[in-house]
DNA sequence: CTTGACATAGAACAAATGTGCGATTATAAT
DNA sequence: ATTATAATCGCACATTTGTTCTATGTCAAG
């Protein structure tokens, strides 16, 4: 029996036709029509969009002006009508996201805050799509060199090559953890970068790559 | 950041209507209309809003979708946000000395010309004197949660307060290690970041301190 | 004065676009 | 089962909006 793979139904729906918004924001310059994201997530009238864009406006993650045409604006973005990544010559702006935490998931859909991290581009190679920061709380993820107060920059992604760190979450552990990614057959080596502490493995099932990480930043008192 | 009249003197309407265009974008967070061009700039026929526009466009001033509602976008608007990080793009250039590690002390000099690491200013306060970054090199740190091809970022000073994390200098043990430092009297005691582990205790006269540890970055895979 | 490029109106038009509303179906609560 | 609520669909409608076409005005060069 086929099913519709509709696991979370409200927020879903309305976070996709925010990632939209923004994405065609960032690549056109100016917001799509309804009609446009109609398309975009196949939703076949335009009624439904406005139902879903009253929803998102309720919540406060965008704007609308009222009978005019393309009258959305992310309300959590500096709209900078090049690139929502703000890719500003030198500096990269990446979204602050939140906190992580060993005991819950990454909060990829709570892209709400204004906050970001400013980075300098030529600390990163020339892919900058898809990064977010988060900060790490508690020490639970010391395994992995990561202090508390840590920022950790990630690019979302759900599959890592060999070998690199990535946030998995742990089904059965319930965590969240900051690990070296192996994939060996049926089973995944999950190895510290601490090279003095031992790895552990877990079912191939029971992890999901959340983000790899990119880089890790540790400020201390200036 | 200003355009300027170059070898090809833009009309003064024209001027005038990019400015507009680049205040109304980044007013609403979309570009206006044809109409509202018009009205704002006192041109009464929407066709003559087309034909600057139609000249802007040859300019390649701005970019423009065919037949689409305010389908205008800013070829080059270097527009800054002026309200968050002002400054954002400013850069920090901050000497890269070279590496350290636990079996000598940090050099003094730059070495190899004038390399440098590339931070952004809002990262730091605004004491950004006397900053110098090395690259560490081998395990040896790992009590400090500090990995193999860190940069850590220090700024140079002999004495440190209490719990500041430092590169230190020791006498006796001839080498160099990052650890908080708390001074106890006569001795010092050494406490690694990683909580996890214990402190070590040192005379006051055995230890020079090189350096306060102001970040730590860590670029893995990008 | 004539010519011709440039600037300007004005209006008509087709297409694009947001909105409203009734009708239908799904989901959850009672 | 029944009811209430949320989700969904179609479609018509009224604007909004970009384009085009014709006509006119300006002004410097020939």
């Amino acid at each position: 029996m086929k099913t519709k793979t509709k696991n979370t139904k409200l927020p879903e729906r309305q976070a996709k036709m925010y990632a939209f918004l923004s994405d065609y924001i960032n690549t056109n310059g100016f917001p799509p029509t309804v009609r446009e994201i109609g398309e975009a997530l196949d939703i076949p009238s335009t009624s439904l969009v406005s139902y879903y864009l009253k929803g998102l406006e309720e919540r406060g993650m965008i704007d609308r002006e009222s009978s005019i045409s393309r009258g959305i604006r992310l309300v959590s973005d500096p709209y900078q009508p090049t690139d929502f990544w703000a890719d500003s010559g030198e500096t990269l702006s990446i979204p602050f996201l939140g906190y992580i935490v060993a005991s819950a998931p990454i909060p990829v859909e709570a892209l709400t805050g204004t906050e970001t991290v400013e980075i300098n581009r030529a600390l990163f190679g020339r892919d900058v799509n898809g990064l977010f920061a988060l900060q790490v709380q508690g020490n639970s993820m010391i395994d992995a060199l990561i202090h508390d107060g840590d920022t950790v920059i990630l690019r979302h992604q759900d599959r890592v090559e060999n070998g690199e760190m990535a946030a998995v979450w742990l089904n059965s552990n319930a965590e969240t953890t900051l690990k070296k990614v192996y994939y060996e057959g049926a089973r995944v080596r999950l190895q510290p970068a601490n090279p003095t502490m031992e790895p552990i493995f877990v079912p191939a099932n029971d992890v999901r790559v959340q983000g790899k990480v990119v880089m890790v930043i540790r400020q201390l008192s200036n």
